[in-house]
DNA sequence: TTGTCAATTGTCAGTGACTGTCACTAGCCT
DNA sequence: AGGCTAGTGACAGTCACTGACAATTGACAA
């Protein structure tokens, strides 16, 4: 195992170079309002490049929120099997917050990715994108939740349902935290704990029981 | 009230005609491979018409949706305020699928629809809209649940994690129906019915205890 | 019935995302 | 050093979509 070759960090450097600029021109002048070629001129390659390390303008806007994802999926994999399905999703989620800002800060600073996550939730191309990719992580858990549980994933509903009612409350806490006025990383945590609280009760036949 | 005058006879017609043409081509050739020009040239209209009744080729994919969704909405509206927010959410849906048919086949052939839903569901782009336009309906759906209760949308987050939930389980069965063999009505009507069943138990902290 | 107004449509020229092709450059490896 | 090949650039083309303006055609009053 060698360190990788010039060839290798010239791509690396190429491709960061690509998101870093053009998270910052969507998230200064607006994602539409920001052309390929505006990005391509600033990183100095052709757009046919630009093309070549990303199959879409919306793709090189979800290159960060990917890493992301996949640090939850890995959380979630490692949760200790005497936790219900809930539990492990819900303790994944808490516990990567706690230690994502260091992970992306390797890449693009903090506030950056804060911003870009604002911009997408606001753009409804890109929001619709950020929705159907997490239709498709939903479908990952639904198959870690299936395994640690035993269960069949095209037999039994459950894990998909489960997964799909929790990611439906993230949804929601991503929406809210958004549109809120603190947008820090410590903002977020504490309204997906606040949320995440909230749904079982929100189940119940009738709310004016109790609160 | 007097009927429409011949100018906006003409209009529906044209309308009609473009999503009836778009539709079958959609189905039959794929959405991707089906360029705006092949249904113009059909309905015979300029390319810029179409663009003047819809603002994007994505949007005529959506053209019947739309219908069946202002109907659930409004079958919300409809439920007795003695229901719970669960159940009133549950027994629209429900009800709603016994009377629709009708109302598609006005407008295009039961058919037709069916096999356009799930071109949505399996066509990337589409189904990114898809989620989209549903998360536009959640809001509106938690402002009716919150009157319902007589609570601040935007002060108490239950009904829109609710509401989240619930979609959450109402986009699995519509991914599972379209995934599945019996492609009509009464199996999509029946697998909403089983998997909103199955959501309670869903989030109990154990699973093994019973089924 | 006819002429006028306004709504609707068509034509045309352009922009921007994206793709295929092919020649060229530059690490890599012997 | 020199051949091999991954990666890049240049170029031409497709397709979705838009603005501007001219042409057409219902609607409606004189």
């Amino acid at each position: 195992m060698t360190l990788p070759g010039l060839r290798e960090r010239k791509k690396q450097r190429t491709r960061e170079a690509l998101i870093k600029v053009a998270l910052e021109l969507f998230t200064e002048h607006g994602y539409e309002r920001t052309t390929v070629d505006e990005i391509v001129d600033t990183v100095e390659v052709s757009q046919r490049t630009f093309f070549r390390y990303f199959s879409s303008k919306e793709e090189v806007a979800f290159a960060v929120q990917q890493m992301v994802e996949e640090r939850f999926v890995e959380a979630l994999r490692r949760r200790p099997p005497g936790e219900g399905p809930f539990d492990a999703m819900r303790n994944a989620v808490l516990s990567g917050w706690d230690t994502i800002g260091d992970a992306i800060t390797e890449v693009v600073p903090l506030e950056l990715y804060l911003r870009t996550f604002q911009m997408i939730e606001s753009t409804p191309a890109l929001l619709a994108v950020h929705l159907r990719r997490s239709t498709e992580m939903e479908e990952t858990l639904a198959r870690i939740i299936a395994e640690r549980e035993g269960l069949d994933v095209d037999v039994d509903p459950r894990p998909r349902i489960a997964v799909a009612a929790f990611s439906g409350v993230m949804r929601v806490t991503g929406q809210m935290w958004g549109r809120g006025t603190d947008q820090s990383l410590e903002a977020i945590r504490a309204l997906t704990e606040r949320y995440l609280d909230h749904l079982a009760p929100a189940l119940a036949p009738r709310w004016r029981d109790r609160t």
